[in-house]
DNA sequence: AAGTGGTCTAGACCACTTT
DNA sequence: AAGTGGTCTAGACCACTTC
């Protein structure tokens, strides 16, 4: 009590606003549904502003620990949908996060008008030109990875005199040529086909994690690909309710 | 230019502010390493006070499309780490969700003092009680999910008492019965071994994806799960960079 | 030394929703 | 009708970083 403590802040004080709640949120002492104080509560308790307890409990509504509502007040959410972060990773930096040597070695490349299931795989018009590419990534001397890529060439036509072998896969090659985009992944488990199978080093049959990406920037699609780990060796892992924010 | 345009905002200034900026970046037109202007020049080319422009590039930054350093402004960001938003929801919305009817088989339960292979799932003390659950989640008639899970009694020691058999999970019962918790989940295929694979009606071998999560509060660790998915008849999508914020 | 973003204030008006 | 949160302002001070 003696001493001015105050004088290390060495946080905000927003999040300090939100840390305290999200404690009494983790620890149950404000169970789902429980009416949190008000805004104007929290300004006489912290002796802030409005506008700092508003972006603490902006954050939590952010991260899904509350709800808010008009007129009736702020509440502890019920944990319905767990929203998880998932980062995903360019593949080089993957494998060399591993501490091992990336490589990359090209299959297949074709060049060819959009098939019907060419289209389907990209939400092309009729008629587009795409580009077909096929390869491996590798970690050291393992196979680490199969990708299966479709480009538009549309949206890149400088990829149709690109060869891919140089170890510089289309994936790393599109993220330096493409500006910015947007993504959805899919995520799914399938028994490696006999030639997928054959490129990894595993049985025919094996399961694998298949990784199906599509990406896109402002206003048209750019590339999707089928990405194939054998299954035993990689997983996915994504945190729910990271400690950062803001 | 005639007649006050003015009267619809239609939206808030800050979002306008956000999906101007994301335009600007996704079309390439700013691309990765481009200084973006500094927040005195947004208030001028808006009309609007600093915390609104804040506001928003902070949003940005959140996203992942900006990177603000003090003293040298704000940057378009180089998309190497793609951080992908997972929505996990409980099975029995899951399920629901999908129009059929949900149900919930026990298989066994096992109450007993934590084992080394528990503790490894749990993280749990020495001597300490668990609970192991095993059972099989059904979407309409068909096996949808097999789950085995190990649930501290030190955290939750109602789930002694517990028998898990009238169609309610022990995932829905835990959710109903502790607060609010943290998670991290581990996503991989695995070929389904003989039991899991009869019990969801798949061939012995089939790929499968697995999630595995942890799951604790503030302080203690609470449960492990492991739900086993026939890998062809369910995806994860994780959507980047979803169109939604604040 | 100067200029950036990070934080915060003490107000204000408005939209929405419940009473 | 009243009270909540949502948005916004026009300032302010500070920390950090590059110059």
């Amino acid at each position: 009590m003696d001493e001015r403590v105050e004088k290390t802040p060495d946080t905000t004080l927003h999040h300090r606003i939100l840390a305290d709640v999200e404690n009494r949120i983790l620890s149950g002492e404000w169970p789902p549904g429980h009416r949190i104080p008000f805004e104007h509560e929290f300004t006489q308790q912290y002796g802030c502003s409005r506008m700092t307890v508003s972006k603490a409990l902006g954050d939590l509504v952010r991260r899904g620990l509350i709800e808010r509502r008009r007129r009736s007040g702020s509440f502890v959410a019920y944990p319905q949908v767990q929203s998880a972060v998932l980062e995903i990773q360019d593949i080089r930096h993957e494998v060399e996060a591993l501490g091992l040597a990336y490589a990359w070695r090209p299959q297949g490349r074709t060049l060819r008008v959009a098939r019907a299931e060419d289209r389907n795989r990209l939400d092309l018009p009729p008629r587009a030109r795409v580009l077909a590419v096929t390869g491996c990534h590798y970690a050291g001397r393992r196979p680490f990875c199969h990708e299966d890529r479709l480009i538009s060439l549309r949206a890149v036509p400088e990829a149709e005199n690109e060869m891919f072998d140089d170890n510089i896969g289309p994936g790393t090659w599109l993220l330096r040529k493409v500006p910015w985009s947007a993504a959805e992944n899919r995520i799914s488990a399938v028994s490696a086909e006999p030639e997928i199978a054959a490129t990894l080093g595993i049985a025919a049959g094996t399961a694998c994690l298949v990784i199906e990406r599509r990406t896109w920037t402002a206003d048209q699609h750019i590339t999707q690909v089928r990405l194939t780990y054998p299954g035993d060796r990689h997983q996915l892992v994504a945190a729910f309710t990271p400690s950062q924010s803001s």
